[in-house]
DNA sequence: CACTAGATTTTCT
DNA sequence: GAAAATCTAGTGG
């Protein structure tokens, strides 16, 4: 179980958010393989945050891949993606589902539920089971004593499916949502 | 089941 | 002041 470097990052969104399927994420006690993810880009792409400039919010796109972008999304909820490409080319995958790996009855009891499918099969869920907030916002995730972390893993995701981004209102055309097919924790 | 509405607050225009 | 990369509970078949 190697961790991933700075060079797996700071490729083009799209390989790194389909790349990242089967990975192991890792914050603290808890972690999950990942099973779906969004890819970001910057002024090109109108439903990224970085579509219109660096602001304070989406700085950390702006900056040097493999670090965490946590941020407030609907004033509730917490969703957590990791930077991609060069530094001052805006990027980011959106962790969207994971499968429950580790420590999961902690992040039953953070859920308040007893359904293993329904812990993290969502970004906002993900971030509530494993106890991802603001604090962590532009970790370096690439450092071995890092909080979050993402491991390679061996096995590799058989069946990789592509389709349009979710919940978003511009440049759903895009195909660039990226996730394992045959998984039971998908988000919804 | 399927669908609708409401929660809640940061961020940028 | 409006919108936002979401989730949950509640309603009605």
């Amino acid at each position: 179980m190697n961790l991933l470097k700075g060079n797996f990052y700071s490729r083009d969104s799209n390989v790194v958010a389909k790349e990242l399927l089967g990975k192991i994420l890792v914050k603290g006690e808890t972690g999950g393989r990942i099973v779906e993810t969004e890819a970001y880009y910057g002024p090109d792409d109108p439903a990224s945050h970085a579509s219109s400039g660096r602001s304070q919010r989406n700085e950390v796109m702006f900056g040097p891949a493999g670090r965490t972008y946590v941020y407030l999304c609907y004033g509730m909820y917490y969703l957590l993606n990791i930077t991609t490409r060069k530094e001052g080319e805006p990027g980011a995958v959106l962790i969207r589902a994971i499968e429950p790996r580790k420590g999961i009855e902690e992040m039953k009891e953070r859920r308040g539920t007893k359904d293993a499918k329904n812990l993290t099969n969502g970004p906002g869920k993900l971030t509530m089971a494993m106890d991802i907030d603001k604090e962590h916002n532009n970790i370096d995730i690439t450092k071995k004593d890092s909080l979050i972390k993402v491991l390679d893993s061996k096995e590799e995701p058989e069946n990789i499916g592509e389709s349009g981004r979710i919940g978003i209102s511009e440049g759903e055309d895009m195909d660039l949502r990226f996730f394992i097919e045959s998984s039971d924790y998908l988000s919804n």
